[in-house]
DNA sequence: AGACTTAATATTGGATCCAACTTATGGAGG
DNA sequence: CCTCCATAAGTTGGATCCAATATTAAGTCT
């Protein structure tokens, strides 16, 4: 997803990571729920020692949480770590759109089309998993036009952080339907090199996720309690 | 492994993590130089594991380089990584400052207070060390009262990753005046609770360090070479 | 002399082992 | 029945060891 390229042969904690990332998104490793080493190392045919420099990682970007001595955890997000990672994707994401418009190129906004007729495609084909991952490839195709690495690696934080959401939204065809126009409207903004017009597609496409994923975030807290 | 330090004890990974850390700041560790893992750990009296572990995290927050099979180096701030670096601190920290102005606390302020004393006190004395702590906490004590974990933490990185240029502003007697002035400047606007100004009072407080780094960076990309 | 091969050396990556700590278990006493 | 303490089991943290790869050095041939 973010960096599964063939070729050079993997280092062990790489594979790893993947397999780390794959199982937090599919839920098998639930949030909240502790991570035994010794298990997944030895589920994954691993050692322990190339476990823990990926989960250091995990760490880093939030998606575990560790405590000397007790361990990791798979993070949970409350609604209110929800809404803060919403808010600062709308801030950065405005930052590299405005970048973005002044340095995107004919062959980008190909890539661009490409990517959302693959969200499409696998809409239709009812892949669920395969949408969100052109999805994404539609978003940072934008993000990566904008030429800032930091902006870039944050954002890919942030959407890690609630991509085991994402897939509830995906599952509604009425928002696949919205999808599909919203991601037009961002196409035609950046045609028309209208800054101003594109951070508002972009708002309003950020919006229907927004109240989807409250909703069934705030449902989970009461019958969770966390109050 | 000498057990001077104070609190919980702590794990030999975070200690080793402190160490490099200090060793970047210090220049001690230069920018651009790789990392032999094996000479580090016998020079910090540990083994490679907690060191590996270290490195991961300051991977994850790009002050250092990994390469697989080929190790780490410290990373290199380009001119451009550093006007990023600044962009986005102007954008996140303008959206805590927002945040603060609502929720800061006659204790916060007072807290604020004390660490620009602090600094002021610090630069009298020459520290400059001590003096670039106390303004962190100046800054971050504001920072904190947005209670917004995820923009701290990246904030958090966003300092790290240029605080190694921080002791060359704080060297001049000028700047340090300049800084007094600005921090009271800062501090009236949150007492204000006037967000317009404490925003733009932040903005011109970082205008100042930009240009003293960005003719510092450039002189060095010129002399290294750097295209 | 320079380019290409091949051997040596250095360095990283991963597995195993042991120690230190945390959590679970089982009594003993109130 | 509950609390407190001691013990046992489980888990993490770190050190050492070995394998795999990269880098450097030496040698060979044109």
């Amino acid at each position: 997803m973010t960096d599964s390229r063939v070729g050079p042969p993997q280092t062990t904690q790489q594979y790893v990571l993947g397999e780390l990332r794959r199982a937090i998104l599919s839920g098998s490793l639930a949030p909240g729920s502790p991570i035994r080493q010794d298990a997944l190392a030895e589920q994954f045919g691993v050692s322990r020692v190339p476990l823990r420099e990926a989960l250091k990682i995990l760490e880093g970007e939030g998606q575990v949480i560790y405590r000397p001595r007790r361990g990791y955890a798979v993070a949970e997000l409350a609604l209110a770590d929800f809404l803060e990672v919403y808010r600062i994707r709308q801030i950065l994401e405005e930052e590299a759109a405005r970048q973005a418009i002044g340095r995107i190129t004919e062959e980008d906004i190909e890539r661009l089309e490409e990517a959302h007729a693959d969200v499409v495609a696998a809409g239709r084909a009812g892949e669920i998993t395969a949408m969100a991952a052109a999805n994404r490839r539609f978003h940072f195709t934008l993000i990566d036009a904008a030429g800032m690495p930091r902006i870039r690696r944050f954002l890919r934080i942030l959407w890690d952080a609630t991509d085991v959401y994402r897939s509830l939204y995906y599952g509604d065809a009425g928002n696949r339907d919205r999808v599909d126009h919203e991601h037009h409207a961002i196409i035609d903004a950046v045609r028309a090199r209208d800054a101003d017009e594109l951070v508002r597609r972009l708002d309003e496409h950020r919006s229907g996720t927004i109240e989807t994923f409250s909703a069934f975030i705030e449902g989970r807290e009461v019958r969770d309690g966390h109050h």
